[in-house]
DNA sequence: TCTGGGGTCCTAGGACCC
DNA sequence: TCTGGGGTCCTAGGACCC
């Protein structure tokens, strides 16, 4: 059969487990933990305990992604409990994405562990799309030691729809005349795009299936939904045109960094701190990728997991880590309710963004170019003696590290000595 | 006994302008 | 003693993804 387009996905099975797995096996490990229940998890102490990936065999537990651990244990005693290593992952990203581009020159990353490759014109380099797609997938699986689904179809989406059929070390097509009988009758719930909140919207309106979704009727879908019922709908019936990006990194458009503090936050002063932390990554972040940024947005999330964000549009866009932390500032003092209202998670992020201009910056606010300078040192400072090489007096015995947010620095210093 | 962190996109309501 | 209508900007919050 020929079609127009073929698109592959690619999707690492339980990514951070398998890749954990392999490392050890290379490293000596009798056990490979993608053969028991294993997940890895996050550290309770610092409440940051829950499931990031779960092995198959603790899958059929009933452990889900985003449980909180203590629950995972609850349901299989012998669990076995292993941290992240973000160091790790970012090599076999990495190692991934060398192999794709091995296949096809349009390659789009879509997360660590997931892409898209244009496979349309390269039958005659890799030969046709099945015979290739099982050549990738058993490659990868014997020459970098993981497994991987391989999804083929007509477009992104039914691709990445194929890719999910059944796992692991699978190959699965999805092309538009199988829609009917592969897609439509698993549970509406397991269509990209179909999430917690809208699947019971769904069932309450007898919307069970994909192929329910598929043929509901428009206006009943818009009544309910919004536009976004169209959107869905149109997915549910395999319609979906966006190109497989050729740049591996589209345009940012914003840039935020969040933490779960390991202690309820209940004073002004250590709220205060916590923002400075996080500014001081969000903007240091931002000035990597020269662009200054005109809305400032704060999140909390309280003890009782409510959570809450204000956000300041300035009136000129900036990168100054000063500036940007009064805004935040400004924003939480605005937002909390007070001492009575304990703060588990803080979030700061920047978006609007706009590339840095200095010249305009130092004629309307004068003193931005001293600003600009002592971040500028600091920069310097960090990018070659480490992130907590330099830091502010405030953080000193404050129980807060005084950057916040995004992978931890000790998990990075592998990434050069494997290569 | 205690739920992470990084994103994107959309919508609704109020303010404000003409 | 009566208040239209369209458009844009700003902000809060929800939903989705991995």
């Amino acid at each position: 059969m020929q079609h127009e387009r073929t698109v592959f996905h690619v999707d690492a099975n339980s990514a951070y487990l398998s890749w954990e797995a392999v490392w050890r096996l290379q490293h000596g490990a009798v056990l490979d933990l993608r053969k028991v229940p294993s997940v890895v998890g996050g550290d309770a102490e610092s409440r940051h305990g829950i499931v990031l990936t779960k092995s198959i065999p603790a899958k059929k537990f009933g452990i889900q992604t985003g449980e909180v651990l203590w629950q995972a244990r609850q349901k299989c005693p012998n669990l076995i409990v292993v941290p992240p290593n973000y160091g790790l992952y970012m090599i076999c990203h990495q190692a991934l994405l060398d192999m794709l581009h091995e296949f096809s020159s349009e390659v789009q990353v879509f997360s660590i562990d997931e892409a898209f490759i244009e496979y349309t014109g390269s039958e005659a380099v890799h030969g046709e799309a099945i015979e290739a797609a099982y050549k990738l997938k058993n490659r990868i699986r014997d020459e970098l030691g993981f497994t991987v689904n391989v999804g083929v179809g007509p477009n992104k989406l039914l691709a990445k729809m194929a890719g999910e059929f059944s796992k692991p070390d699978k190959v699965h097509t999805c092309w538009e005349e199988e829609i009917s009988t592969k897609m439509w009758p698993l549970p509406v719930g397991e269509l990209f795009g179909v999430g917690r909140s809208t699947v019971p919207k769904l069932e309450r309106l007898n919307i069970l299936t994909i192929g329910d979704l598929a043929h509901a009727p428009d206006d009943l879908l818009a009544r309910h939904l919004k536009s976004y019922g169209a959107v869905i709908k149109a997915s549910a019936n395999g319609q979906e045109f966006t190109l497989v990006g050729s740049d591996v990194h589209p345009p940012i458009k914003g840039i935020g960094n969040s933490q779960t503090i390991a202690f309820d936050v209940d004073t002004m002063e250590e709220a205060k701190r916590v923002l400075l932390s996080l500014t001081e990554m969000v903007c240091m972040r931002l000035r990597q990728t020269g662009f200054c940024a005109r809305l400032v947005s704060v999140s909390i999330r309280t003890s009782d997991l409510g959570g809450r964000s204000h956000q300041h549009r300035m009136d000129a866009a900036t990168d100054n880590t000063f500036r940007i932390y009064e805004a935040a500032c400004r924003l939480f003092a605005e937002m909390w309710a007070g001492p009575k209202e304990k703060i588990r998670n803080f979030g700061v992020r920047v978006s609007d963004l706009s590339l840095a201009d200095y010249l305009q910056l130092s004629i309307l606010q004068p003193y931005d170019e001293r600003k600009k300078r002592l971040d500028d040192a600091v920069d310097r400072i960090r990018f070659k003696y480490g992130t907590q090489s330099v830091q502010r007096a405030v953080f000193i015995a404050s129980g807060i590290a005084p950057v916040m947010g995004g992978v931890p620095e000790e998990n990075y210093p592998m990434m050069t000595n494997i290569m």
